[in-house]
DNA sequence: GCGAGATTGTGAACGAGTTCACAAGTTGCG
DNA sequence: CGCAACTTGTGAACTCGTTCACAATCTCGC
């Protein structure tokens, strides 16, 4: 148990290692080398060694690992061996498509509250959930005790509702707002933002038109 | 993927100038110095100065930049100057966040078509467009000419619709289905993870309740 | 017009994260 | 048992992106 701190890259790919895994469950394969982890998972041998490394041995050499018995250990890592409650805030589309979202399960992820401010929505059923007001949201936590939170709001609000978020207890907030938040040194934030994805394939996809063209890749006007 | 002479921490980046400058732009500020953009984006100025240049000169020694100015270069580089359209493969609950982002126009980026393979759902309104078949989707490209796709479907269809879209000229994808896509060189994806965001979270959030307990709390800033 | 003050653009130093390469461990088979 | 075929775990080399530091450039006030 070296307690090196670990890359976030690292911590991400581990989502990935986990789907893979359940994956290979799910067909009944039991064990797995790291050679076809990289056929599965489209990341290198190497890197999945590696990044197993910062949280100690699983594997058996001349043999590759337990399909379950890693799954087991990525689980424990990303604390999700047990359900983790997670904190909605935000009752319009996004938020209708996360507790919608059927893949929550699998990983122990549950939205356990939904909150708004518009009161027409205050009450109304949302999921199997009722929509509760967002004033209440530090007495509901209380009780949930969720370390995890979604920002689902306009952006004017999402600052607001960060705080709020931090002051209920929160530790890690998922925002889809396009905003900066600011929180204290101890929260986690990450940041879900179509626009920014979608505005890097806009550069590629358009370069790679140009390219296609046999035209100069940068500056010009794109003949019609 | 294709040589890539620009970082893509790069490109990401410019999005997030983007909407900063916007923001300011629709303040009335018509100067931005690196140092205020700093402060309004979280990214150093160094980096933000070190980002444009690998484009061009935009700013003035001694002045800054100006803000209608470089939302224009910023735009151009990205391609968001003029209309890009996007086909949506998948009316469910994320295509349906999707359609009703309000943000996007922002971006000139446009939702031009939604597909979908359930004939109960094919020919319904969705948003301000109509659900059209998926078998259909290649014909229907060929008069709107998108470069981008979104695919929004369940993980086992994924790679089906991928190829479809590729098929039908479209060369960037951004995927919000849990699986690793085989696509052409010349097509570029990029993959969004509720799964993942939210275990990356998992670890932190908890491990930093674990840290209260006696050890310090190290920062950790999350890139947006 | 000129000096003071501000800010840019960028080569160079730095560092985080990835890839490499190989010793050490495991299995199976003759 | 011993050798051949595999596979892991990891220090070391390397790559790529970030940070630094400073010359060059610009504005303003006097």
């Amino acid at each position: 148990m070296t307690e090196t701190r670990v890359p976030i890259p690292t911590l991400e790919r581990l989502a990935i290692y986990l789907r893979v895994l359940l994956d290979a469950h799910e067909a009944g394969i039991q064990t797995l080398s790291s050679q076809e982890m990289e056929q599965h998972s489209g990341i290198s041998a190497a890197q999945f060694r590696k990044d197993l490394s910062y949280f100690g041995e699983f594997g058996k050499p001349g043999v590759g690992y337990s399909v379950s018995g890693l799954i087991h250990c990525i689980e424990r890592i990303l604390r999700l061996d047990e359900e983790q409650p997670i904190l909605l805030v935000g009752a319009g589309n996004i938020g209708s498509a996360l507790v919608g979202y059927p893949n929550f399960r699998a990983h122990r992820l549950r939205i356990a509250a939904v909150f708004d401010n518009n009161f027409v929505k205050i009450g109304r059923p949302f999921g199997d959930l009722m929509i509760e007001d967002i004033a209440r949201i530090k007495e509901v936590n209380a009780e949930i005790g969720a370390r995890l939170g979604i920002i689902a709001v306009p952006a004017h609000a999402a600052q607001e509702v960060a705080d709020l978020l931090v002051e209920a207890g929160v530790t890690g907030i998922l925002n889809f707002a396009p905003t900066i938040l600011r929180v204290p040194e101890h929260v986690h934030v990450r940041n879900v933002s179509f626009l920014q994805e979608l505005a890097v394939l806009s550069y590629h996809a358009v370069e790679e038109a140009l390219c296609v063209n046999g035209q100069a890749t940068r500056g010009g006007k794109d003949g019609v």
